[in-house]
DNA sequence: ATTTTTCCTACCTATTTGGTAGGATTAGTA
DNA sequence: TACTAATCCTACCAAATAGGTAGGAAAAAT
């Protein structure tokens, strides 16, 4: 399951991709419309910032803008921020690699060439998802 | 990420399978030979003999045998018992269904789209991996 | 009776999740 | 300069979850 921070933060950035032309937009506005605790979406908004898949103007008339088109970010990118690796195992991510200690041979695992498949599938799917499409989907959908 | 039950709930079962022939199994071999801790391995078998994944026979050369033969257990009734849904989001649960409180309009949610399609291909690799399944991958990986 | 096993109840600690509180700092505008 | 509206920063907090541990009762085979 994502976490509510994922889900928050998605959710947060679509609202402002949706709001292109209106940006820098503040917390405030966003958490009201979303309906999002305001401090704990301040916090997620720093990390988005951190992470450079958002921008900030300080201020009055400031808040978020996007880092990039709607087309660069999507729901990988996100999720590895806030919830970390993607895949079932540590022995099949790519940037939190871990062996599992129980295991007696990794290249023989048969557990690890099915994560192993199910992390692939799922990053291409996350990968795709970007705000862009995300937006098309909805789109679509209403149609 | 798969919970430490979960992995350890595999390979339990795929050493049970694996030594069909002695059934039933102590805890305590399980234990020892898979580096799992006892009592916790203890705790483990139990939630899968509740849900009828092994059965188990008490007193002296007691232990727990599998419930069915190695092709009807799959890693996707497993992990469901000790990591709950597989899904990323409660809204494409099927068992576990719930609202994101934050939708509005379920229907045409372009991260539900993403998250059901993602779902639909885990859940039936993680199906297709059953534990007659990850024994013949790990043979064929041998040669 | 002894041994070896499952079964049952209770407890425990560390980490993660999902926040909240309060104010300092920055920038635009009058 | 003063005011206002925004981000930024530090600290704190409660509840849930993960990953165990302890001790013994009950059952079954010899």
């Amino acid at each position: 399951m994502l976490s509510k921070k994922s889900k928050y933060a998605i959710n947060a950035l679509l609202y402002i991709a949706k709001h292109e032309a209106e940006q820098p937009i503040p917390v405030s506005r966003i958490a009201e419309e979303r309906h999002i605790p305001l401090k704990f979406l301040e916090a997620i908004l720093t990390e988005l910032r951190n992470a450079r898949i958002v921008k900030s103007k300080k201020g009055k008339y400031g808040g978020y803008s996007l880092n990039g088109t709607p087309a660069d970010i999507d729901l990988a990118q996100v999720v590895r921020l806030f919830d970390g690796a993607i895949a079932l195992l540590p022995c099949v991510t790519h940037d939190y690699y871990q062996p599992c200690e129980e295991c007696v041979d990794e290249t023989t695992c048969g557990i690890r060439q099915v994560a192993l498949e199910i992390r692939n599938a799922t990053v291409a799917r996350l990968k795709d998802a970007t705000l862009a499409n995300l937006i098309e989907r909805e789109r679509q959908a209403n149609t």
